[in-house]
DNA sequence: GGCAGAGTTTGAACACAATCGAACACCACT
DNA sequence: AGTGGTGTTCGATTGTGTTCAAACTCTGCC
């Protein structure tokens, strides 16, 4: 489904600049978005006019667009409450493993009902996390991510940013007053995500100064949810954030090596494997998360 | 870019030039509500000519609003009792006049080359002003606007942000922790902008949290810079963030109020006109033609 | 003050246009 | 054969304009 990767086809770029748009689909997508964003409403008719595609074809955009909390449909175009600021760059991550950062989010999402404090971490699938974060009143967050922030803040929930230093390419605050600021709050559950996830070396990020930010927002939590997809699984970055032993659920998908989650669950870790459970609505067979099913099918 | 809506009109353009209004329905409810806001009570057959649209639309449309609480409708209009800033958000502020902004950022960028710390403020002027700043490594910003924020911070910037309960609409850090954290900082020069902008009551915001952090961030300060456009000139909103006379310098365009800026003039303040061409419309005091000569690098 | 009539506003009902999603067929590429 | 993307057709849904009778406001008159 769209969860390539910007595909690097380059027969097409010869055509591009703002006159002709791009035949790929996914980069076609992202232009979309960007228009939502820029214009924050677009016609549908308009899209397909400039975009050179049928109508149908925007709207099938759309709703991929919308079903992961991107734009939100109307009727004949789209609106989106994302803030403008957010460069496509930003973006285009935010849509890789877009699929599966959705369906890990919504998991971990039905996980904390009822949370009324909670940090939240930083990177895309904390991001989506957010975004299918049901808004409440009653709910408090205390986040190092501007995006996360931005996304929250929008909607009807109490956020607190961390405040400081903003690094460069992922938006995050990070240095001492970031430290001292996410230090400050005690949360039921915090939700963050992982460069690599391992039972030797537990949750790492790439940044240690964004490592150090988690650690301190997970010092004063009860319950540490990691939300990774698969292919974090047995990965390992620089700075560990915490032993995998601190660690209360982990959240990922089927994609996860399953020899590595076999160990994280011995380590007496509940790993959720998003996907696989029935949905309440429509009864399948029984049976709580198996490991067989972890295995892709080769 | 955001200068313009895309306007997709049926029949021709013979709308207004000032304001271009969207087809989407969803659009048009919400300028119909901002119009509401704006003039606290309006007419069904005034709307219906601006909007372009028959009588029988904006009743619908006004039922609906009324239906959500917006409005209240009475015979052949409605009325609101939301106040005028609250809000009608951020999203559709943000066209507006945005060409004057892009012209008063772009002035107030060339008074700021050679800044190696500034305090940025909020709102869609400072934001455009953000946009307009040139990306310098040894350049400091410190702001308790996350759009700000983000404008920069993907940029070679470095960036601090306030930090604290974000507000909803606007974004923006605020609460004790945000003020103290700008006030922290020593900045050569802060460039902010302002709901309201007169006189007798200085620079003025609508939120007074917002005017709190604001006047943290300018407490050290060497130097004080107020963008924005001419509609702010003469008006006054609820919360005093300096007096005038704390001004260093006014950049605004030439639709500002002549007698409100001699009155800037003459408690000291440098007002500073952009847009090449004086005012046309009607001849200035003498005195302040003179001001529009700024030196520009050559 | 009360009232009648003129002019305006309103909402229901109907007709028309735009938009929507589902289903199917076609194409390109594996 | 399979997969994903796209365009087209078509019935259903939604938005819009018009008509018209009822409701309302205003004003002049008693």
């Amino acid at each position: 489904m769209e969860g390539q990767l910007p595909v690097k086809t380059r027969q097409n770029d010869r055509l591009s600049n703002e006159e002709k748009h791009s035949v790929l689909a996914v980069e076609r997508r992202l232009k979309v978005l960007e228009r939502v964003a820029e214009d924050q409403a677009i016609e549908v008719s308009t899209l397909a006019r400039d975009f050179q595609v049928s109508e149908m074809t925007i709207r099938r955009d759309l709703r991929r667009l919308e079903r992961d909390g991107f734009v939100r449909r109307t009727y004949g175009g789209a609106t989106t409450h994302l803030v403008r600021t957010f460069e496509v760059g930003a973006n285009a991550r935010t849509l890789h493993h877009a699929k599966e950062k959705r369906v890990i989010a919504k998991r971990a999402a039905e996980l904390t009902v009822g949370v009324r404090a909670m940090f939240l971490g930083i990177g895309t699938t904390v991001e989506h996390f957010a975004r299918l974060l049901p808004a409440r009143e009653d709910l408090m967050v205390i986040t190092p991510s501007l995006a996360v922030a931005s996304l929250l803040g929008t909607r009807n929930v109490r956020v607190i940013i961390a405040g400081g230093l903003v690094r460069q390419d992922e938006l995050t605050c990070i240095g001492a007053s970031a430290v001292e600021a996410v230090r400050r709050y005690n949360t039921d559950t915090a939700v963050i995500g992982a460069a690599g996830l391992s039972a030797r070396r537990g949750v790492t990020e790439l940044d240690d100064r964004d490592a150090d930010v988690i650690r301190g927002g997970l010092e004063r939590t009860e319950r540490i949810i990691v939300i990774a997809d698969g292919s974090k699984f047995g990965a390992v970055a620089m700075s560990t954030v915490v032993p995998i032993d601190q660690v209360s659920t982990v959240v990922t998908d089927s994609s996860a090596d399953a020899e590595e989650v076999l160990r994280i669950q011995q380590a007496g870790i509940e790993v959720v494997i998003a996907g696989t459970e029935p949905s309440p609505a429509r009864p399948m067979e029984n049976g709580t998360t198996r490991l067989t099913d972890v295995r892709r099918p080769a």
